[in-house]
DNA sequence: ATTTGGTTTAACTAATTAATTTAACCAAAT
DNA sequence: ATTTGGTTAAATTAATTAGTTAAACCAAAT
């Protein structure tokens, strides 16, 4: 069998995805990886040295997946509105194929409020480019006069908090039918947009 | 020194609220909140029997601080966007002073999505209240019309997100200065009511 | 035919940690 | 003076879990 079903890495990536995002660091075990990936620990250790280090490849490629691809939206020439439309569609699109990841990251991000910081500004240089085009939207009198970052934190919260506060919100707005709350999740695209036009353009 | 340094049992919540919020129910240790509480492993478990058992008594307490408590404002009879501006200044101001409580029931309650459903209902019944508030302001032409439900989660997940996201927000919009994102964190109590209120009153 | 590399099996080590036990301590109440 | 209840200390148990090891297996490449 060997080398015959594909790269056994990828396997043990998908299975290591699955558990650390389900259970968080502290919660996932290196056997329920291994029975995920339908491999054995000796395997697993001989693909990822230790728990850290596997934990360490998760964390980053869904890091990388969670935040925002802002670039080919901002080098683009549509107007800022449209911009911002696109923005909240991808985003919460985004999400909505993987919706654990946002709170596994904020998660493990508050557990290790240390050495992350360096780490997160080399790959976030995006996110302060559109704070400057909001800025020069506002220099335009296009979007009412208010702290950019504000407006940045509104925008991200309003995607994420959803998928981060599922359990809590379907069970009390939505009695727990994961239906309706699905169809909610939807909607916010149009609904996020709106709220965000309306509260910052002069009226 | 027996029964001088009051109630050892509230010692002991106080420790285990510290380290069970900070290090989450897997990543908190007995020996630490022993130590933390001043007092040795034995003790701990012979006031609160098991781990399972003190994380429950930590849980239900930030659960019910961490709702907003609406009674109030409810039964007041301002007129609704002044309660709107009381509820989210008394909510940010809430979480300010437990600005690690939202992170640590939300990332608990994902962690359990099951038995958890019933017992939440039981204790929300305000929040649907809202909601009716909203639907009666709609109906006539004080707000837009739109899914109340929408509108509540727009309001909540704006208070509690900069809390949630705090490492990343700091990192990525503040170069990690502590003071600066304070101020911020204070400055929401009013931009999160004036963005609420653009975008939910008709122009 | 032999080598090689990915793989399994199964036992094992080592570390961590929740939980228990037992004896002793001590201050306040009786 | 004795009892009692909260407390400590320290050792211990029991369970869990990360990580290791060594031998064998097997398919593909040489």
């Amino acid at each position: 069998m060997a080398g015959f079903s594909s790269n056994t890495e990828q396997n043990i990536l998908v299975a290591a995805r699955k558990v650390f995002i389900e259970k968080g660091r502290d919660g996932a075990r290196m056997q329920e990886i291994a029975n995920e990936a339908g491999i054995n620990k000796a395997l697993l250790h001989y693909y990822f040295r230790s728990k850290q280090k596997l934990f360490e490849a998760v964390f980053l490629e869904a890091f990388d997946k969670f935040l925002p691809q802002t670039e080919l939206l901002i080098s683009s020439d549509k107007p800022f509105f449209e911009i911002l439309k696109s923005f909240i569609e991808n985003y919460i699109g985004l999400i909505l194929e993987n919706p654990h990841i946002p709170g596994f990251i904020l998660h493990e991000l508050s557990q290790n409020p240390e050495n992350i910081a360096q780490f997160i500004s080399s790959r976030v240089n995006h996110l302060p480019v559109l704070i400057e085009k909001i800025r020069e939207e506002m220099a335009q009198g296009k979007i009412k006069p208010m702290d950019p970052r504000q407006i940045m934190v509104n925008i991200i919260g309003l995607c994420v908090f959803p998928f981060v506060a599922r359990p809590i919100i379907k069970a009390v707005f939505f009695q727990d039918d994961d239906t309706a709350y699905e169809i909610f999740l939807q909607e916010r695209k149009n609904e996020v947009y709106n709220f965000i036009l309306n509260s910052i353009k002069p009226c």
